[in-house]
DNA sequence: TTTT
DNA sequence: TTTT
């Protein structure tokens, strides 16, 4: 079908430093969740309420995935475009599952850093994957980062 | 948090027609499926490649929610806008699911009609509320909500 | 200063069809004026009011600029995202003027077709460039470009 | 006409404090400068570029324009969604002239502010109109302030 | 389930 | 100049 547009462009936190993986043909491929708040009036009460909404977000795009690798950090707040896609897989149980996630494809997308004041002066340091990675502490997420629960979408 | 924006832009074509539900409230909420479809030429292979993704929109922005239900059927064209929001389920087996939807909220969002050359002219009929409403036959959602369906994703 | 976002987002309708021309350098360069209108109540008289908006986008993306020469025609409805860009010049009376024109500059922005029922049917006949290229009538631009055109915005 | 969509998206910084006037009927009605920043690659001579550009954003919008009075200064970084709007006046030589703005108009759009570390802490302090409000500065505007200039657009 |  |  020609004549369709998917986009996200989203403005969020992010709740723990990026994982980078590579694929199988060699590609760098990063993630990451970020978190954004809607705040609005509930109807009924009148009060004001806030609801944090974790989003999975997954770069391809070869320059981006460089630059996410090496300024994102947990906390640091991030202006992308990407598009929405759903993927299936198969749980433990073996029960078909669905995530949607936020797609930076091949050539595609944005992604811009908001709060740059030091963003070349603290670059990644280089660590074993598998250690935890907090050493950019300072800001906490939300409700707990949901990548490092059981029984989550992502 | 402040500082955040959740927005998606979607243009694509009703998988079916819109279902139309009124909430304890008595509001009034529109939500259907949109197909958009990403081209992209394949890495390795070099080849063209094609995939729909599906999106559930819901819709409680009231004004909207009018719109949608009187002009958007099966096959329309719509541009809107939305905020992606990801809702928790329990599904027969007991097991915790996840389902992203594209909302649009009250006094938010957009909604456009695209190929309304006719818009006016084939209205919905009016209907009771409460009746099936299934005459654009196709696929069959027991309660009249696919929410409610196992293996679907949503 | 980096961390900037600067993007337009517009569904509109061609006035004419699309202007083609050469960049010194060799590039096909596409322009054309889309129309969108918005509508509103008017807060002292109640009335719905509307508005059509016009404006000018230039085409630098050569796959873009490929698309927008064949299938663009007067009339048709598109989808566009682009960024804003304000232009100096000086008009015939030497006065500097500024023209803001929405531009999809290289390897950037989206093009999307929205009624193409019978785009492939139709493709703008082949002509040699250079020609005045008037089949489609209606307003008549001196040299084929209306930038150079006095009194008006673009 | 109806669908059609007129949406700008921008992310940049004040090229100084708003200014804060008020209609005839009584609104608050708040505009500023907004700066972005494109950067490329020239084609001719693969050197790295930049381009700064103006926007003149204009606040209708109760809402928002209350935010943007009491939280937006000099330097600051805001993510804002409104429409483009052309608009049409005689300069002092009686000539016609045409400013493009991004009009965010009554209840619609979007103002997030996104370096709010001490937004709270340092509203803007009341002053008479009129004076020099400079007690912002730290932010340099990249090419000098156009507000301030003649012969520019706005 | 859409559409081209 | 478009479109509804």
């Amino acid at each position: 079908m020609a004549g369709s547009v998917n986009k996200v462009v989203l403005v969020g936190n992010l709740g723990k430093d990026p994982d980078v993986r590579t694929s199988q043909s060699g590609a760098k491929i990063v993630s990451f969740s970020l978190a954004t708040s809607d705040t609005w009036n509930d109807r009924a009460s009148g009060e004001k309420r806030e609801r944090t909404e974790w989003h999975r977000v997954v770069i391809f795009n070869e320059r981006l995935a460089d630059v996410a690798e090496r300024f994102l950090r947990k906390g640091r707040k991030v202006y992308l475009e990407g598009s929405l896609q759903t993927r299936k897989w198969t749980d433990q149980g073996g029960q078909e599952r669905y995530t949607t996630e936020v797609v930076i494809a091949a050539y595609r997308g944005e992604l811009v850093l908001l709060d740059n004041k030091d963003a070349g002066d603290a670059p990644r340091q280089q660590q074993s994957r598998g250690q935890n990675n907090q050493q950019s502490g300072g800001w906490d997420s939300p409700q707990g980062n949901p990548d490092l629960d059981d029984d989550i979408p992502f």
